[in-house]
DNA sequence: TTCATAGTTCAGTAATATTCGAACTATGAA
DNA sequence: TTCATAGTTCGAATATTACTGAACTATGAA
């Protein structure tokens, strides 16, 4: 197991890092589904500019993954890569 | 598994989001035993006030033990919280 | 004592991140 | 067209983190 810092794993962490984003990020993955943007936004109650900004930076981490169908925009994790930081943290202990 | 997002979760990805955090854990784990902090210090090269500053950050994680024997600290890795942190991630996915 | 080593705390500055109103784009319906 | 809905981008204020030289504490050796 090679167990190397990379910058990509540091952007992931980061995006985990605040408490906002760890909760659309759970929510999405207890739905189990994709959701749109708008659903995430009742479930937290959080400003529309604040909740896209948040979401892009899961989308840009490779945590989460945005597809527009019409008139809404969708959101699913990507268990890739979460399997990959399990599979860093995994080696480590 | 109950998949909620709580401030301790928040704090140990925090303390793992940061390269030289990141690399201090990971030669901690590597190392697979407790390391005076100079030791890390020479591996790293970083200065001696941003090194005390990063295992503060992730001794209050929760990530790193420290304890004082004579003149040195030494740290190392505390499994159970990384063992959380996978179990939360693997819960998701 | 005095000195050297190991590491931390302080304090000021620089850099990054967060927030969200206002303005914008995109799509579909009337 | 015109309007409504869904969501993003902009921009500027605020807040948080990061960095590190200087000064400090703790321990052991001479």
């Amino acid at each position: 197991m090679d167990l190397q810092a990379r910058e990509g794993h540091v952007e992931a962490f980061k995006a985990l890092a605040h408490l906002t984003r760890l909760q659309i990020f759970f929510f999405l993955a207890r739905a189990g589904r994709e959701l749109p943007a708008g659903e995430i936004q009742a479930e937290l109650e959080v400003p529309g500019p604040t909740l896209s900004h948040h979401l892009d930076l899961l989308r840009r981490a490779g945590l989460v993954a945005s597809r527009r169908e019409e008139r809404f925009v969708y959101y699913s994790v990507r268990p890739e890569t979460v399997s990959e930081l399990v599979r860093l943290l995994t080696a480590c202990c």
